[in-house]
DNA sequence: GAGAAAGTTTGCAGATTCGGCAAGCTTTGC
DNA sequence: GCAAAGCTTGCCGAATCTGCAAACTTTCTC
């Protein structure tokens, strides 16, 4: 969002604490999650171990950092959205922006390469699937709270937007795993109106 | 499941597990979560800290072990369920029966308060959250399992079990969440009926 | 039943992680 | 240009986590 905001400070804030993200998934991607220290970890991105802890509470953390960037850009991007839009569609195009939105890497070619293998290392070890669903509860929230917003209900007290924030958090998170195994791999948008498709017909038992 | 299947050896292994767990449960409420050591939770289950270690990774998944039971007891009660039974109402009813299940306190009384105050424990303390989502998202795998089986469709294939499953979690989240904070406290089985009436219903928005 | 086999509990030690504190630098604001 | 505010870092002590080997218990077999 803000990307140049707020001066010098905030900025190399925001760039250590990126590069202390990517630096922890290539270096789990490659050698395995306990086999990398929180040491490695801050000496490839130049800063001292306890900076590191300035930066984020555990390992696990870090690697996560930038999915749980990415769930809550989807969130903000639904407020973008135009006020008249149906709400389903609103979510639709605020989840494909999401999805679409930058995917920077510490190399500029392989981003999405890079991008990739770190989703499967976020899903696939036992050790950061806690803090994988952590992150996507946390930008759940945000959207129960922009959908909160659009509708007009509480997200106190009503029910509707926490379920729906909470049903689709659960439906990207399909919507991801389909995509990370399907070979080949499909459109990521087809997978999501297939997906979104079946929420918004009441998942109607296939056959 | 097994209640007193296959022996004292495994009984008495059931038995440390739930009282390492309640003990955990019980000083972390009571405490707060940083200020209670492994040391403290073993010693009050009668244990050395080693043996804590053996039956669980961290303190919290000693603490939300009995919620990760509990959600796995809804995947193995959906099984259970007689085989013509529409999947909805199979699922409600496999809800209803986990959610009313084994109910095991330390104190027989209280039972209820102790479970209510550790689920409110859970669901409020950052550091429990992750293991918390993590003990849900394990429960779904077995979910989404039970729905595959249910329904002749395949996990590893198939968008639909995985996507119900995920559903379905998000939505008893929800519905333990409004349980948890209305007030005076409805009974559990209106909030539930309400939740997956919605879903069912494709998410209408609510005027 | 007795004795062997298999599984558990425990203490110990080493590697790591975590967080408070205070000193040294850098950026911001006036 | 200077003072205030905010970051980074090293140091340190408290805790956690795990492999290993010894001491016990329960289970299995004859």
């Amino acid at each position: 969002m803000d990307t140049d905001r707020a001066g010098l400070r905030e900025r190399k804030k925001q760039e250590t604490r990126i590069a202390l993200s990517w630096a922890a998934i290539r270096l789990t991607v490659e050698h395995g999650f306990d086999r990398v220290r929180i040491e490695d970890i801050a000496a490839e991105a130049g800063v001292s171990t306890r900076t590191f802890s300035n930066y984020f509470g555990s390992k696990g953390e870090a690697i996560v950092a930038r999915h749980h960037d990415r769930a809550r850009a989807i969130a903000a991007a639904l407020r973008e959205r135009p006020d008249g839009e149906p709400i389903w569609a609103a979510i639709t195009h605020a989840a494909l922006e999401g999805f679409a939105l930058g995917r920077p890497a510490p190399n500029g070619q392989a981003a999405d390469q890079s991008w990739l293998e770190g989703l499967r290392l976020m899903v696939a070890e036992p050790a950061l699937q806690g803090e994988f669903q952590k992150a996507g509860a946390a930008a759940e929230a945000e959207f129960a709270a922009a959908i909160a917003e659009r509708t007009g209900t509480d997200v106190a007290q009503d029910v509707y937007p926490r379920l729906v924030a909470g049903v689709v958090g659960a439906a990207l998170n399909v919507v991801t795993q389909q995509w990370l195994i399907a070979e080949p791999r499909p459109p990521l948008e087809d997978v999501l109106r297939d997906v979104f498709g079946r929420l918004a017909a009441g998942l109607p038992e296939p056959r």
